[in-house]
DNA sequence: CTGACTTTGACTTATCCTGACCTTTGTAAG
DNA sequence: CTTACAAAGGTCAGGATAAGTCAAAGTCAG
C-alpha cells in the first residue's frame, strides 16, 4: 500500500466519524505520524480530494494553521450539479461555460441569483489581469468549485 | 484556538452586544484579562478590523486613554454592496477577502448560499493553475464583478 | 521503455507572538 | 506657567509556527 493510500485512508476515516462531514487536520503533524515528508500531503489533497470527487478543501497557513476537508458528495444519488462538475474538463473556455451555466439554470439547478454570479465569475472580463493561456484552466476550476460548494 | 482568534471573538461580541453598534476597550486591560502581550491586540485590530473590512478604529493614548472599534456605516445614498464594490482595490488577499464576504453576510445584503460561492470562488484552491502573481490581482477583480452583478 | 503516478526536500509565503522602545495625554508639584 | 511624572496607547523588527510551491527523481504497470 502506497504512503499516498495510507494518507487518503486516514483522511477518509477522519471524514466517517466525524458526524459534520468535515476533517480537520494538521499537516506536519499527519505527516509524522504516516511518516512522510508533508507536502506529500498536499499531494494527495490536490490529487484525490478534489472537486470532481465531492470534496472542499480550505486551509489556513501560519501559526494555528490547519487543513480542512469537507465532503459534500453523497455517494447514493449522485445529484445533476455533481454530474456536471464531473463532465467538465481540465479546461473549459467561454462559450461552453455559459452554455452549462443556462442550462443548468433553465433545469431548475440553480437559481437565476446564483447564475448570474457564476456567469460573471466565468466570463473574461473578470479575468483582466490573468494572462489568456491560464484562462481557461481557471475558468474549469472556478466552475467546479462553485457548483460544489452549492451541493453541501 | 490561538490567542489572536480569541481577541477577535472578544470584540466582535463586544460589538454584538453593543446596541450601537460601537464597542470600547481598553488596551492593557484586555491584554491582561486575555492573557497576551498590550502589543497583540493591535496586532488584531490591524489585521483584521481594518476598514477594507467593515470596521473603523479609533483611539486615545494618555490617561484616560481607549480604542474604539466601530463597524462602518454606510452613506444612505449607495446601496451597501457598490459601496462595497467602490471599496475593494485593484488587489485583495484572501482574508481580507473573507472578512468583506462574511460581513455582507452578516448585514444580510447576500443570502448564505450567495456568500458560500463567492467564498470558494475567492479561494485560492480554485487559482490552482493561476501564478501565484497574479491571484490578488484577480480575486479584487472576480468580486467586484460578482458584487455588481447582485445589483444589477 | 514510456507515461502516469508517487515521493522528496529546498525554498517560499502567511500568520502569530513578544518585547524593547516611542509618543501622546492628563495632572500635580514647584 | 513649566516641568515632571504617570498612564495610556503605537510601532517595529525578529523569532516561532505552519502551510504552499515546484521541480527533480523514483516506481511501476503495460
Amino acid at each position: 500500500m502506497r504512503i499516498s493510500d495510507e494518507i487518503a485512508a486516514y483522511i477518509l476515516n477522519m471524514l466517517e466519524s466525524a458526524e459534520d462531514g468535515e476533517a480537520e487536520l494538521r499537516r506536519n503533524e499527519l505527516a509524522e505520524m504516516l511518516g512522510c515528508v508533508p507536502s506529500q500531503i498536499n499531494y494527495v489533497l490536490t490529487s484525490r480530494f478534489t472537486p470532481e470527487q465531492g470534496y472542499i478543501v480550505e486551509s489556513r497557513r501560519g501559526g494555528g494553521g490547519y487543513i480542512r476537508v469537507r465532503r459534500v458528495k453523497y455517494c447514493r444519488s449522485m445529484p445533476p450539479l455533481m454530474h456536471t462538475v464531473n463532465a467538465v474538463g481540465d479546461t473549459l473556455n467561454i462559450s461552453s461555460a455559459q452554455a452549462i451555466v443556462e442550462n443548468l439554470m433553465y433545469r431548475r439547478e440553480i437559481s437565476e441569483d446564483v447564475a448570474r454570479i457564476i456567469l460573471v465569475a466565468l466570463s473574461d472580463q473578470a479575468y483582466r489581469d490573468v494572462p489568456v493561456e491560464f484562462r481557461d484552466k481557471l475558468r474549469a476550476s472556478l466552475l467546479k468549485h462553485m457548483l460544489t460548494a452549492l451541493i453541501s
